[in-house]
DNA sequence: CAAGCGTGGTG
DNA sequence: TCACCAAGCTT
């Protein structure tokens, strides 16, 4: 509706400030130390949702420990796990396992160099295989992610709602027009670095940025307003119990459903109170007897709760928040085999995959990883 | 298509 | 405590 058009003298303009500005000021990060697609893919992935500064300790160790797409590949889910811990968003990592796979037995170890193709391994989407195609391909294809929407929204007044999906095809065309031959991928570059300096979401310095004179929301004194994008629904509380139980020096572990959240992750049981409102138990009592018919649902089941922390451990997710009452329990074998659980040498901890949330039980249960 | 899927930082 | 943001993809 609003949006600006460009004529070509303005395009090349543009081009040329940003590559120059790029030239002297863009970033030297460890992945920007060659093409090489599979360096330009295990960053891209991780990028994802995630900051460069969180990015960088976890890809350091990623290519220590998986050098190549073979290595990759034949790496066991756990280890790829762990390499994971603390970024969040699991299934990125399992699912590069199965594109690393689809390489191998598919492409005969080489990257196909199209976003069209490189779109159809599991995992990448448009906008990894348009960053693939552009940084270590040299396509002139867009890469169109947060700082892309933000930037071109800004420059061009695009007011399309960036939350809806049809929206990414708008600003694919209009950036297919931009987007220099030469150059495609350090122009997609630049236009990340661009976006998380000069134009950033919340604080932006445009009276300093190098593209100022391009940039229309801001010579209009209203960039705050984009880009244009819906607002998500706060999480739902969801109410858990943690059981926590140890067997001898050992403690009961279990590892999370292969799909969903946190899938193959390790946890102690936790269990979902659906119907229960115990977020904030009056007492010990009460809770004990709420679980305790909880847990009679199984009659094999002799759980013995003798312990509880009435401090509820808080973890909020994007679209739940988890309230978890502690309790200490003595568990019977059959009870391992009710909750498909392991028992698990402290020693041994250190090494399960452990997402945040059961990183803070453990942390309110005083336990030492 | 809308919803599901983590974590850390900021105001 | 809360809302929102940060190099999205899958179903």
């Amino acid at each position: 509706m609003l949006t600006i058009e460009w004529d070509d003298v303005t395009i090349k303009d543009f081009q040329t400030t940003l590559l120059n500005w790029f030239d002297q000021e863009g970033r030297d990060l460890p992945w920007r130390h060659d093409h090489d697609p599979y360096h330009v893919w295990v960053s891209e992935i991780m990028l994802q949702q995630t900051q460069v500064q969180t990015v960088i300790p976890y890809y350091q160790r990623f290519m220590d420990w998986f050098p190549t797409v073979t290595a990759l590949a034949n790496a066991p889910e756990e280890r790829l796990l762990k390499a994971w811990q603390g970024l969040g968003y699991y299934s990125r990592v399992r699912n590069m396992q199965r594109c690393a796979r689809q390489l191998l037995a598919d492409y005969d170890g080489q990257w196909p160099q199209t976003a069209a193709e490189l779109t159809q391994l599991t995992g990448i989407g448009p906008y990894t295989a348009g960053a693939i195609a552009s940084i270590a391909f040299n396509q002139p294809v867009p890469a169109v992610d947060g700082n892309a929407y933000r930037v071109f929204s800004r420059l061009l007044k695009i007011d399309a709602d960036i939350a809806k999906p049809q929206t990414r095809k708008l600003f694919e065309q209009v950036i297919a027009r931009i987007i220099p031959r030469e150059r495609p991928g350090d122009f997609n570059q630049a236009i990340m670095d661009l976006g998380s300096s000069y134009m950033t979401a919340r604080q932006p310095d445009s009276a300093h940025s190098p593209v100022r004179r391009f940039n229309q929301a801001y010579l209009d004194g209203d960039e705050l307003q984009y880009p244009v994008k819906t607002k998500k629904p706060r999480p739902k509380p969801v109410a858990y119990v943690a059981v926590l139980a140890r067997m001898g020096e050992q403690w009961l572990m279990t590892q999370r459903p292969s799909n969903g959240m946190l899938a193959n992750l390790w946890t102690v049981p936790l269990i979902k109170l659906d119907d229960l409102d115990l977020e904030n138990p009056r007492d010990f009592d009460e809770l004990r007897a709420a679980i305790t018919a909880r847990f009679k649902h199984d009659s094999r089941l002799d759980v013995q709760v003798n312990q509880l922390d009435l401090r509820a451990v808080t973890h909020t997710f994007t679209h739940q928040k988890w309230t978890i009452q502690l309790v200490a329990a003595t568990v019977t074998p059959a009870d391992l085999a009710y909750f498909a659980g392991q028992s698990v040498a402290p020693s041994a901890l250190a090494q399960l995959p452990i997402p945040k949330v059961q990183a803070k039980i453990f942390d309110r249960a005083g336990i030492e990883l």
